[in-house]
DNA sequence: CTGTTAGCGCCTTCAA
DNA sequence: TTGAAGGCGCTAACAG
C-alpha cells in the first residue's frame, strides 16, 4: 500500500463514466436482470474502456463470503514418495473443477502429530470466515473433537479417503477392503493356498481395512493363517525388503505377498531376487496404488489402482453443492478401486498346489 | 450466509464486553503499543471469553492486503508423473515456509498450451487484490507479454526454475548446465569416448540448456559429435526405451548414454536389458531428477538431484521481503545441482576405451 | 428499471 | 492513551 503508483479503479469510476449509479454498475456485473439494455452497453463500454476488475475483499465481505475453497492435507512426517504420488493426482482433479467457477482454491498442509496445531488450524479457520468450505485429505483417523468442531460450525466440509465414525455422512472413500479381497481371490484361483502380507502402517485407515479384508479373506477361503506372515512396514521400498527378508528367513514359506502399496511390493522383490528366487515363479507379488513404480518394476507388478480422480471430483462437486444448499447433508460414499493384473504374479509351483 | 444459527462474535461485541472502544480493542489485536496495560488485560479477557477471531475479509479490505500467497502452476498437459515428482517438493516447502506467517496459500494451475488463459489469469489476479504475491512454477518459456504485465503490475513475483530474457530479476533457477557439465567430465574419467543424449521436449527450458551442456561437453573434450546420438524423447519410461532401441540400432555405438531425467533412463536401461547387454558393462546410463525411480532401478540410477526445498524456499523468502519492501528487487539466482554416483555408470568395455 | 444509502467488520486518523 | 468517526469497495434493500 506505499507508493499508489498506479491507481485503482473502482466500481464509482465506472459508474461516473457510464453515467450511472454505482448500484446499476454492480447489479450489472452481478448479472441482476433488472437492467436496462441501453445502460448494459454502457457500463459495458465504461469497464473495458478503464480495464475494470473488481475488487474481491470489498465484495466478499459486502456478500459474506470469501470465494475460497481450503484443501488440508495431514499427512505423516516426513511426508513418503508414496504419499505425494496418492495426493498430487487429488490436487490436480480439485484444481481442474475449480477452475470455471468462481473459487479460488487455498492450500494447507498439517503433519498428524500436530492434533493440537490440527485443532487450532480448524478453529481458526471456521471462525474467520476466509474459506466457505473445506475438503481434508488425510489417511489417518482425525480426532473426534475436530470433526465436532466442523460439525458445530455452519462451515461445509468433506473428509476425502478418511473415515470417521462419529459421523454417518460427509466421507468419500474407496474401497480398500474388496479390493484385497478381489486381489486375494485372484491369487486363490491361481493356486495359492499360502499368502502373506506386508502391510503399511497399522495404525493408518487403508491398511487397517487393507488387513482386515487379507485375514477374512483367509477365512473365507479356508486359508492357514499364520502370525509370522503378517508384516507391517514403513511404507517404503526398503522396509517392504526387509520385512520380505525376514518371511524369507521362516522354515514355511508362503507363495505369495501381498503387499499394502507399490514401494513395499517393489522392495519384496528386490529381497526375493537378491536371493535367487524368481517372480513370479517361486513368488507372486501384489502391491497397491497403480503408481508408476509398478509400472517399472521387472516384472512389472500386479497392483490395486485407486480411482483418484473420480475422488476428488465427487468429493469436490459434492462440496459445491452443499454450499449452495446449506441444509443438504453429503451422504457417505465408497468408490470402488480396480485390480490391475501384470506379470508379478502367476501360479504357484507345483509342489505348493493343492 | 442462510440460516444465522451462530451469531459472529465481531470486534464490537469484544468492546462492548471489555467496556472499551473498537478503536482501542483494534489497536491492540494490531499489536500497537499504545494500549495501556490495564485495558489490554480486560481486551484479552474478552476476547478468550467470547472466543473472538477477527473477520478476515473485514481486515483485509481495511487493509489494503489479502494475506494471500499464490503459488501458479504451469505445465504439459497431460501431466507427467515427472512433473508431480518435481512440483510436489516444491508446493510443500513453499507451505512450510508460509505456515508460520500470517500468509495463506492460494494454488493455481494452468496449461502452457492456454496462453491466452494464462495472460486473462494473470491480468485478473494482478487488478482484483486477492493476493499479495505471486511465485510462477513452469518449466516452459512464459510469454513475454505475460512477464510485462506482471512487471508493469506492483505485484510481487517470482520465477521459480524458470528463466526469462526480458527480465534480469526475479528468478531463483538451478544450474542444469553445470549439472550435465559434471556428468559428463565423470563420464569421461571413467573412460567414456561416446556418450549420446537422450533428452527431453526440445522446448522445455531445462532440457535446452541439458542440451546445450552435452553438446558444449562434447567440444570441450574434444569427443566426437554425432546427430544420431541425440535423441528428444517425452518424459517417459516409453519414450526413453524407444529412442534408446533407435541408438542400438545404429552401427556406431555409444558407450553412454545421458538422459534428461529419470524416467527416460529407466526406459533406456529397458531397452538395453531387453537386448541381453549389461549396465554399467555394455552401456553407462545417467538420469536427472533423483527421483524414487532412480533409486528403485536395477541397478540404481546415476543422477543429479535438484535442489527443490532450497529452490522454494529461496523463492518464498525472497517473495515476502519484497513484499515488504516494495522497492526492492530481487536479484536473480542460479542454485548448484549435485550429482548422485550410483551403481549405472563405470568404466567402458576395453576395447572402446582410448 | 434506477438512484440512494446503509451496511459488511475492521483499521486508522484526528482530536482530545 | 483513548474514543469517535470516516473510510476500505462493494452489495442489496428501499423508495421512487
Amino acid at each position: 500500500m506505499i507508493g499508489i503508483s498506479k491507481y485503482n479503479i473502482k466500481l464509482r469510476d465506472v459508474a461516473k463514466l457510464a453515467d450511472v449509479s454505482v448500484g446499476t454498475v454492480s447489479r450489472y456485473i452481478n448479472k441482476h436482470p433488472s437492467v436496462s439494455k441501453k445502460n448494459a452497453a454502457k457500463i459495458q463500454n465504461a469497464i473495458e474502456q478503464l480495464g475494470y476488475i473488481p475488487n474481491l475483499m470489498a465484495r466478499n465481505l459486502a456478500k459474506g463470503v470469501s470465494n475460497n475453497l481450503l484443501l488440508y492435507i495431514l499427512q505423516e512426517k516426513p511426508i513418503l514418495e508414496s504419499t505425494w504420488l496418492y495426493e498430487l493426482p487429488i490436487i490436480q482433479s480439485i484444481y481442474e473443477y475449480i477452475r470455471p467457477t468462481n473459487y479460488s482454491l487455498q492450500l494447507a498442509m498439517d503433519y498428524l502429530e500436530d492434533k493440537l496445531e490440527i485443532g487450532r488450524f480448524i478453529n481458526e479457520y471456521v471462525n474467520s470466515k476466509r474459506v466457505d468450505g473445506m475438503i481434508i485429505l488425510s489417511t489417518f483417523e482425525i480426532d473426534d473433537a475436530t470433526i465436532l468442531t466442523l460439525m458445530k460450525s455452519e462451515l461445509p466440509f468433506i473428509l476425502l479417503g478418511n473415515q470417521t465414525n462419529i459421523l454417518a455422512a460427509n466421507q468419500i472413500l474407496f474401497d480398500n477392503y474388496h479390493a484385497i479381497n478381489e486381489v486375494m481371490d485372484y491369487l486363490y484361483q491361481l493356486g495359492h493356498r499360502r499368502i502373506a502380507l506386508i502391510n503399511g502402517f497399522a495404525h493408518q485407515q487403508h491398511m487397517i481395512q487393507r488387513a482386515s479384508a487379507y485375514c477374512d479373506s483367509l477365512k473365507r477361503l479356508g486359508l492357514d493363517t499364520c502370525d509370522e506372515w503378517v508384516k507391517n512396514a514403513n511404507h517404503t521400498v526398503d522396509g517392504g525388503c526387509k520385512c520380505m527378508n525376514e518371511i524369507l528367513d521362516l522354515k514355511k514359506q508362503p507363495t505369495a505377498v501381498v503387499c499394502g502399496n507399490d514401494d513395499m511390493a517393489i522392495g519384496a522383490m528386490k529381497a526375493i531376487k537378491d536371493r535367487g528366487f524368481s517372480i513370479p515363479g517361486d513368488y507372486s507379488i501384489t502391491g497397491f496404488d497403480d503408481s508408476i513404480l509398478s509400472r517399472i518394476a521387472e516384472p512389472d507388478l500386479t497392483t490395486v489402482k485407486i480411482p483418484l480422480e473420480a475422488l476428488a471430483n465427487t468429493a469436490i462437486e459434492k462440496l459445491i453443492e452443499s454450499m449452495n444448499h446449506p441444509d443438504m447433508t453429503i451422504p457417505k460414499k465408497v468408490l470402488a478401486c480396480t485390480m490391475v493384473v501384470r506379470s508379478s504374479t502367476g501360479r504357484p509351483k507345483p509342489e505348493y498346489e493343492l
